[in-house]
This record gives C-alpha cells, sequence and structure tokens, in this order.
RNA sequence: GCCCGGAUGGCGGAAUCGGCAGACGCGACCGACUCAAAAUCGGUUGCCGCGAGGCGUGUGGGUUCGAGUCCCACUCCGGGCACCA
C-alpha cells in the first residue's frame, strides 16, 4: 500500500483530452461558479421581515430549516482536511433541502475571542485584533473554495463590536434576573425587589432576621445583588499561573490541568462573576429527553450534572451548643452505623470546633485516650489545632494531579472533636480528610464504613468503629464465606448495595426488616418530623466561574460605585468598547504566588475608572475589568444569525420565532429550534451546556419562544491518518513516507506507522489546498462524504481520493466529448432498463440524503453514473432525462460541476432551487423478483417469481424448480418456511 | 472502577423487520489503447481447493428453519467520567 504517493491524475497534461476533467478545469470551472453564486446571492434566505426579507415571498410557503455549524475559532494554523467535514456534510444537506422544497438558513461565523489568539499576538507583538482579522480572512478564503453555500450577509464574529454589544446585553439580562423557585423560572429582578418591599417576600433569611424595611440602601443591595443568576463569590476557582487567570470547572482536565496548553491548575480563592447554572440544573436534566441527540453526548451531560437523591442531615456538634454540622447522603438509610464524621481540610467549621487539647480521661468513655493514629503522623505532642493544621498544609500541597496519580491511600486527622449520631446521641468522632471534597455537597460527610469503601478503607487504617446496619443478601455473604453473624467489622470489604435494614431502632424510628428504598422512606420521614434533616436532591455541576484576567475578550458592562458593589450599565451606554492598551499580555504568576492577578484592562488608562451620571448625578466609578471566557460569544451566535443586522434588539421576535419554532420527525412540536448542529463532540458538555443555559434563561425572560436552542444534534468523526516516527520516537512528515520491502521509510530511514489526530503534532497533515490543487473542490467534497459514515471516524487516505475523482470525470465524459468539448446529450427517451435503474437510484439517493447516510448515496450514484457511461459507449450519448436527473442529484455533493454541466446542457439559471428529482413508484416494482432457495438454511438454488407472489405460489415456484428438484429428490421434506418476496428455505431429514 | 461506542476481505466501508454477507470505492491481477509508460477504458478479485465443495462478520456458548443482526459470558480497541458521599 502506497498511502503517500499521490497518483499521478494529471502527469501529462499536454497529452490528455483537451477538455477532459481535471484539476485545471475544475479550479476554473469553481472559481467560476463562486463569483456567481456571490453575484447572484443565490444561497440568501430571506427572513420574514425586517432588513433581510426580501423576496421572502417565494419561499413564503415553505417550511423553514435552520442548518448549524459549530462555528470555528480562526487560529493561525489554517485548515487541514479533517477540519471541513461537518461544514461539507451541513452544505450537502441544506443544498437537498433547498431542492427538497425548504427554506434554508446556513451561515458561517467565527468564534474569535479566547486565549490563543492573545497568546498569539502577545508571541508576534500584534494586536489580537490584527491577527485575528488576519485569521479569519484566512478561513474564509479556504471555506470559499469548498463552495459552502452560506448566507454570506449573516456571518459574524464575536469579536465585532455590533455583535459582543449583545453578548453584553445578555449578560445584563442575567444580572438582572434571579431564580424564582416556586415558578421555577427566572425572573427580572425587578419583580424580586418588589415582592421584598411589599413583604411578599422575606428578607430575613439573607439578613440575619432583619426585615427589609430596617435595612440601609447598600443592605438591600447586598440582599438583592444575593439573589442575581450573575453573582461575585470569592470562592476556592481554578487559578492557572502559567496562563495567569481562572478557569471554570470544565476548563479543568481531570488531571488537573487546563485544557488548553496543559499547564497546571491550582485552587485559590479569588473574588470572581459566577452564573447561577446550578438553579437551570433540574430543567437542564430534564429536557435532555426532549431533545434528538446522541445518547452518548446526553450521558455526558447527565453525569456532568450530576443528579443525585438523597438526604441532608444535621448533625449537633458536642459542647457547641447550636452547632450543627450539614452533610449529604444518599443512604440515609445507613445513618444508625454513622460511627465517625469527616469535615474537608477547607471546611469553614473546622477552625470552629477544634478543641484545645485531644480528648481523653473521663471525657468520654468510650474513647479514653485519643489513638496515636488519629493524631496524625506529625508527632505525638502536637495540640489537635497544629495537627490540622498541618495536615491542611499537607493536603493542599498535594497538587490534583498527584492526588490523581496517588493510589488514593486514606489520609486524615481527629479534629478532637465530637458531633452526635442524631439517631441515638451516640458522640462520634470529627475528622479532617481531603478524601472528602469541598465542591461537592456540603463539604462534610458522615462515614458508614460498614456501607461504603472509602469509609471501610478510612475506618480500617485508623481503627474507627464499624457497624453494619443493611444485612446482605446471602449470595453476598455466601461468596465471602461469612454467615449473618458476623460482624461487619470482619466483613473483608464493606457491603455497598441493597439489603434490609438491621441494628437502626430508636425510640421513634425502626428501620430493620425493610429493605433499602422502604428505610430511605422511613429515615427520610423521622428526619423530616425530628428536624435533623429532609430528603434532597444533590447536583454535581457547580456555578459557572465567568470571568477572566485576560485582555482579548468582552469586556462586562459593569461598573463598581463607592461601596464596591457591582452596578449595571443601563442598555444605553452600551457597547463597552475594548480599550486598546499597548501591552495586552497576561500577568504570569509563580505558582507560589498568591497576590491578587492583575488583569490586563487594568493597564487601560483612562478606561478603568470613569466619570459617569447614571441617574443620581455624575459620579466616579471603577470599571470591570476582568473580560467574559470565550464560550460567552458562543452561547448565542446561532440567534444573531437569524437577524445580524438589527441595531435595536438581540434578535425581532417574528424573525426568531420564524426560523426557531420547529417540528421534529415525526411532526410534533420541537423544544429546540435549529433543525440540525453539527460539530464535534468535543464540546460536549462545555459549549452545549452553557449555551442551553443561555437560552433557558432568555426563554424566561421571554426573549425567545423555545425551551431549547438545537433540536438535533450531530456529532461527526474525526478525520484520522497514519503518523510515522523514527526509532528515537520522533515524527517524520507524513508525505515524506514510502512503503517498500514490507516497512516504511522516510528516505533511507526505516520509520514505524502509527495512527492518530491529524495535525501538525504527528506532522501529518493534509491541506485542503493541495487537494483542491491536484483533483478540484468538488473532488475533496466528495471524497469526505464517500469515506464512510459521518459520524465515525476514518482514517484519510489520500491514495483513495482517485475513485471519487474518477467519478466526477466520467460524469463530465457523459456530457462532454473530452476531445472536442461538445454537448452530447439524446432527446431519445431513456431505454426500459435505464429508467427503472434512474428512479430505483433517485429512491435510494432521496432516501440516503435525508438522513445524511451520504456514502452510501455516492454509492449509488456510482452504480448509476456508471451505467449511464456504458449507454454513452453504445449509443454515443445518454437520454437527457437521465443525465439531467443524474446532475441534479450529484449537485448537492459536488455542486461546481453540478451547476457547470447543467449550465452546459442548456439552463441558464442556478440549479440550487430546482426541485431534487422524484423516484415514480410504478418504476420502482420488478415483474419478477430472484429469491433465493435454501436447504436447511443454505442457499443452494435461485428461482423468478412476481414480486407479490403469495406463500403457496412461491413454494410452488420453487418446487417446480429443476434444480431444486435434484436436491430435494429422496429427502423428507419436514417442514417448509416461505417469506414471500424473500426466500425458501426447505428443512429436510 | 463506572458509563457509553465499536470490532465485517489487503484497505475505507455496504447489508430496512433476523432472510442470498462483502454494495460502492481503493489496491492487486489480467486485458484493450500505446513504440513505451502514464492517464483512460474493459474484465477478475473474501479465504482454502484444479474442481465438486468446504470455511467465513473479534472469542466461546445459546435461541431460531435461518444470526453480522437477538440473548448470555468474555477479549481487544476508542471515547467520557472518576475519592461525587
Amino acid at each position: 500500500m502506497t498511502d503517500t504517493r499521490r497518483p499521478a491524475t494529471n502527469a501529462n497534461p499536454s497529452d490528455a483530452p483537451s477538455y477532459r476533467y481535471d484539476a485545471k478545469l475544475a479550479n476554473a470551472i469553481e472559481a467560476k461558479w463562486h463569483d456567481r453564486w456571490d453575484e447572484e446571492h443565490t444561497f440568501w434566505a430571506p427572513n420574514p421581515t425586517g432588513l433581510l426579507s426580501e423576496g421572502f415571498e417565494r419561499v413564503a410557503d415553505e417550511p423553514k430549516l435552520y442548518v448549524l455549524d459549530m462555528f470555528p475559532y480562526p487560529s493561525g494554523a489554517g485548515l487541514h482536511v479533517g477540519h471541513p467535514l461537518g461544514y461539507i456534510a451541513t452544505d450537502v444537506y441544506a443544498r437537498f433541502q433547498r431542492m427538497a422544497g425548504r427554506n434554508v438558513l446556513h451561515a458561517m461565523g467565527y468564534d474569535a475571542f479566547g486565549l490563543p489568539a492573545e497568546q498569539y499576538a502577545v508571541q508576534t507583538g500584534q494586536h489580537p485584533r490584527v491577527t485575528t482579522e488576519a485569521n479569519i480572512a484566512t478561513m474564509r478564503r479556504q471555506l470559499r473554495a469548498l463552495g459552502l453555500g452560506h448566507d454570506s450577509r449573516r456571518s459574524i464574529a464575536t469579536t465585532d463590536v455590533s455583535y459582543y454589544r449583545w453578548t453584553q446585553w445578555i449578560f445584563l439580562q442575567i444580572f438582572d434576573s434571579w431564580y424564582d423557585q416556586e415558578a421555577d423560572r427566572a425572573r427580572p429582578i425587578a419583580e424580586l425587589v418588589a415582592e421584598l418591599e411589599s413583604g411578599a417576600r422575606d428578607a430575613a433569611p439573607s439578613t440575619d432576621g432583619r426585615p427589609w424595611s430596617e435595612l440601609d440602601d447598600v443592605e438591600r443591595r447586598r440582599v438583592v445583588d444575593g439573589f442575581r443568576l450573575a453573582y461575585i463569590a470569592e470562592a476556592p476557582v481554578n487559578w492557572c499561573p502559567a496562563l495567569g487567570t481562572v478557569l471554570a470547572n470544565e476548563e479543568v482536565t481531570s488531571e488537573g490541568r487546563s485544557e488548553r496548553g496543559n499547564h497546571p491548575v491550582f485552587k485559590r480563592p479569588l473574588k470572581q462573576w459566577m452564573l447561577r447554572i446550578t438553579a437551570y440544573a433540574e430543567r437542564l436534566l430534564a429536557d435532555l429527553d426532549m431533545l434528538d441527540w446522541t445518547d452518548s453526548i446526553k450521558q455526558m451531560q447527565r453525569n456532568w450534572i450530576g443528579r443525585s437523591e438523597g438526604a441532608r442531615v444535621r448533625f449537633p456538634v458536642v459542647n457547641h451548643e447550636g452547632l450543627d454540622i450539614e452533610v449529604f447522603t444518599t443512604r440515609p438509610d445507613t445513618l444508625f452505623g454513622a460511627t465517625y464524621m469527616v469535615l474537608a481540610p477547607e471546611h469553614p467549621l473546622v477552625d470552629e470546633i477544634i478543641p484545645v487539647d485531644w480528648p481523653g480521661g473521663e471525657q468520654f468513655d468510650e474513647w479514653l485516650e485519643t489513638p496515636a493514629a488519629w493524631r496524625g503522623v506529625f508527632g505525638a505532642d502536637v495540640s489537635p489545632t497544629e495537627a490540622v493544621t498541618k495536615y491542611r498544609r499537607f493536603a493542599t500541597a498535594k497538587s490534583d494531579v498527584e492526588r490523581q496519580v496517588e493510589t488514593r491511600e486514606k489520609t486524615g486527622v481527629f479534629t478532637g472533636a465530637f458531633a452526635f449520631n442524631p439517631t441515638n446521641d451516640q458522640p462520634i468522632p470529627i475528622f479532617v480528610a481531603d478524601y472528602v471534597l469541598m465542591g461537592y455537597g456540603t463539604g462534610a460527610i458522615m462515614a458508614v464504613p460498614a456501607h461504603d469503601e472509602r469509609d471501610f478503607e478510612f475506618a480500617r487504617e485508623l481503627e474507627i468503629p464499624i457497624v453494619g446496619v443493611v444485612r446482605p443478601p446471602d449470595e453476598w455473604l455466601e461468596a465471602r464465606s461469612l454467615t449473618p453473624d458476623v460482624p461487619a467489622a470482619e466483613w473483608p470489604e464493606p457491603f455497598v448495595g441493597d439489603g434490609v435494614g438491621m441494628n437502626s431502632t430508636n425510640d421513634q424510628v425502626s428501620l430493620d426488616g425493610l429493605d433499602t428504598p422502604a428505610a430511605k422512606r422511613a429515615i427520610g420521614e423521622w428526619l423530616r418530623t425530628s428536624g435533623y434533616g429532609e430528603p434532597t436532591v444533590n447536583y454535581k455541576l457547580r456555578d459557572w466561574l465567568f470571568s477572566r484576567q485576560r485582555y482579548w475578550g468582552e469586556p462586562f458592562p459593569i461598573v463598581y460605585d463607592e461601596t464596591g458593589l457591582p452596578v449595571a450599565l443601563p442598555e444605553s451606554m452600551l457597547p463597552v468598547e475594548l480599550p486598546e492598551i499597548g501591552d495586552f499580555e497576561p500577568r504570569i504568576q509563580a505558582e507560589d504566588d498568591d497576590s491578587v492577578p492583575e488583569p490586563p484592562l487594568a493597564r487601560a488608562d483612562g478606561w478603568a475608572t470613569v466619570e459617569l451620571d447614571l441617574g443620581d448625578g455624575p459620579k466616579p466609578y471603577v470599571r470591570e475589568l476582568n473580560t467574559m471566557p470565550q464560550w460567552a460569544g458562543s452561547c448565542w451566535y446561532y440567534l444573531r444569525y437569524l437577524d445580524p443586522t438589527n441595531e435595536d434588539r438581540m434578535v425581532d421576535p417574528a424573525v426568531e420565532r420564524y426560523w426557531m419554532q420547529s417540528r421534529r420527525a415525526d411532526g410534533a412540536p420541537a423544544a429546540g429550534g435549529v433543525d440540525l448542529y453539527v460539530g464535534g463532540v468535543e464540546h460536549a458538555v462545555l459549549h452545549l451546556l452553557y449555551a442551553r443555559f443561555w437560552h433557558k434563561v432568555l426563554f424566561d425572560l421571554g426573549y425567545v419562544s423555545t425551551p431549547e436552542p438545537f433540536q438535533r444534534l450531530f456529532n461527526q468523526g474525526m478525520i484520522q491518518a497514519y503518523a510515522y516516527a523514527d526509532d528515537r520516537g520522533v515524527y517524520v512528515e507524513a508525505a515524506d513516507v514510502e512503503q517498500r520491502d514490507g516497512g516504511y521509510f522516510a528516505g533511507t530511514i526505516p520509520v514505524t506507522r502509527l495512527y492518530g489526530k491529524m495535525g501538525k503534532s504527528l506532522r501529518n497533515a493534509v491541506t485542503p489546498d493541495e487537494i483542491y490543487r491536484d483533483y478540484g473542490a468538488d473532488t475533496l467534497r466528495l471524497y469526505e462524504m464517500f469515506m464512510g459514515p459521518l459520524d465515525q471516524s476514518r482514517p484519510w487516505n489520500t491514495a483513495d481520493i482517485i475513485g471519487v475523482h474518477r467519478f466526477l470525470q466520467r460524469l463530465w465524459r457523459i456530457v462532454v466529448d473530452e476531445d472536442t468539448g461538445a454537448v452530447r446529450v439524446s432527446s431519445d427517451p431513456a431505454d426500459e432498463e435505464t429508467r427503472k435503474l434512474l428512479h430505483r437510484t433517485i429512491a435510494a439517493v432521496r432516501d440516503d440524503m435525508a438522513t445524511m447516510s451520504f456514502n452510501t448515496a455516492i454509492a449509488a450514484l456510482f452504480t448509476f453514473n456508471n451505467h449511464l457511461w456504458r449507454v454513452v459507449e453504445e449509443r454515443g450519448a445518454a437520454p437527457a432525462e437521465a443525465v439531467e436527473s443524474l446532475i441534479l442529484m450529484v449537485a448537492p455533493l459536488a455542486p461546481h460541476v453540478g451547476e457547470e454541466l447543467w449550465e452546459r446542457i442548456g439552463h441558464t439559471t442556478s440549479l440550487t432551487y430546482v426541485p431534487y428529482p422524484a423516484a415514480d413508484p410504478a418504476l420502482l416494482v420488478d415483474e419478477q423478483v430472484e429469491i433465493p432457495v435454501q436447504l436447511n438454511g443454505k442457499v443452494r438454488a435461485h428461482v423468478h417469481v412476481a414480486p407479490d407472489a403469495d406463500e403457496a405460489a412461491t413454494e410452488a415456484a420453487a418446487r417446480a424448480d429443476a434444480r431444486v428438484g435434484e436436491l430435494l429428490a429422496g429427502k423428507t421434506v419436514r417442514k417448509v418456511v416461505v417469506v414471500p418476496g424473500r426466500l425458501v428455505n426447505f428443512v429436510v431429514g
């Protein structure tokens, strides 16, 4: 196999026929049609109203279709052939749907804010705007060459001031909203203020019990700010010193490194903007059911949201009247078995509960002396405070990477304090251990070692009592050679499944004998009545950390007054333009530097502070100096495509309704507005979760009409490629590798073949430009669609391209004489065979195009193309009806050749809106079908029958066949299975 | 560890409901054209076997007249999550 050798398609062009479809001709045709489409505004999709409504009457009766790509980040690296796969697919689909009578909206924009542009700008010393615009121009040119049918009027970049003005506007809507739990939706903050003022809502829970009327202005603002969907919080955040910025949880890998750049990330407390995505956890989870997404993506979102049902339980701290430690547990039924508690090292209550000395003596009967192991490994003479302090230092010094790599041996230290197990008032010790995470639940747990792996391990380590409160099923015990009377402390491992309650009775409640679900209900009831807790639902999802210490992002439309509290700028002051500064470099910090990071915008002289009149006279204000994360702009671009020139609104409501009110395949109203969204699986949680969240806020506030943005999501696979490394493991340029003598060689150096992502790092990138040069864009399009199913990853193999190129050559040759350039199409009617094959092809291709099975659509077109070529060879020309249909069917896949041939056979207008061929059902049925005859399930003969022959007729036809007669001679037929139209099977003895 | 997805010729891949495995393309082989080669065109091509025939969809079992497709148990590969109480 010679993957990398370029077939000499045009090796000797001077010798080839003058009018052959080769790369040179293809390039000329393609350039011509790009210009024509631009001039004729071929792909402009009219809106029902507004500036882009010209020509709407033409499509007023057509159903709309909104096809969307995940818009690209315009990187400086340029494209390789893997990048446009999804764009080609959506273009083929959109072109097909236009011909099938839909008003199709398909546009392309650029997600242009963000880290890489800024880093590149820093490296080259140029302003990020300059490099970004250059990158966009390059990418536009490369994508234009593919002939993508986008409505160019709707192209936006998130960095356009006219775009991010509305990103800022949306942020203001989020800032000016709160989540009404009873109504289960976001509402304007003004309505909350009204409720607080009228007394309809009690401010007390957030003000130490003081009523609204007794609060001063600043206190009132604090209360209201505490409700907002966008709020400032001092919280442990992901700090990436190497990038000089904080990151969202979603941007940190499981190895505790930044997704961009793979730098270490540390937790540190910082004051940052947060968006209250957690308020939407349940809806983000539940509404997944309405979407046509793959199960795996839905599952990834479900896992990220991480819903679990359980209970909150409050444990009173011994000797601290009124102080409770609240925990979340999914197994409240094991509460009687809680023999200790654990707080996360960062838990705020740790400092409050630590006693001066280790408990001992008469203090507690059970704990005559604090065991040495509980005091930590820091020496026997340290105090509880010292032990905990040292342990905390030990825990935080471990980076997330180390926590990951280590064998997860449980470590921890006793705080010296106790809490009462509320079921029996027994004091249980409270530990600090880093196996409990501050970021989940309440940052504290009740530990039930008999029924939890981690607690069991920890309890074994520190010799803490293990009390079984769930009797395992007999099989579990038998598998471990245990009997029911063996105490849990002697089990080899904890029992974590469902069983039957035991040792769980007090004066008020008994779980003994109850199965686990019943026990959960009973203890939930008891918690509620006793006041110790209540059943609840907990989510892994955290609020979205929304500020970044970067230059190249959207400025917040926020200023701070003398109180230090945030003030939203009025809509009339938008946009807040990104100021020009000389030095946009982030301040990179050392890993141990814990000074407050300085955002680049702090260096914007004359901008960072500003005098404004926000209604109470001119006053000095300090601007918010952080910028928004890259995800902000990508959260709503699909809405701006709808109405990109609207200066008064984010999107006109009538336009929004027109494009976003959708129906599902079965005709039912869809939850999401975008009919088809195609993109890579890498955005499964980040972008797709954030965009759904923003959409739901906008839905609650009445700015969009659907609860979800994207009805159908399609994840295209990745184009991968072989890569080659020498014996040092260094990658060599894949294009230079040859296969010979059963091995691979770069020159004379033997190399080994590997397989992976296409790109610079593996030195195996193939660029679209080289494929245009050697074959043309239509060949590239066709090849990418023919490689395999769109949702699968598949290897690029340049050698295979020749196949689809030959297809186009043959198609061309059917219509155009290669030597003379003359068009040859016969006006004679097509023969029977051709017509039947044509209509069968139409039926198959239409079907496949609608389901995006482009690879099999192309296979069917190959077959028909080959047939028509034989007709041309036999008769000198192919019948016009067949040629026209073939051109129209190929056109969405290879639009330039399609248009050119369409024009050459005599049409003067683009085929973009010509109806896609429809199959005549009468031509799809055969007079005779050949069906197999099996003996004991093995095919032994074939017979011809009418397609509608019934069982008896089919069996009779089979028996009448001479070959079948021979086979059955002398055998006893025990059973005959007849599937009319499919087969006959004789079961013989 | 948990949750998804996948495994079919030399290669990419086809195969509605369980009903002729390998459509279509690449490659390979043979032939036409050519002084020759490339390009182009035509034919052959799952494996074993001269043939009759046999064997074949990751492995082992099962259901069925019939299994790539359904069920059970596994292997390997890819992706996601991971001390989530």
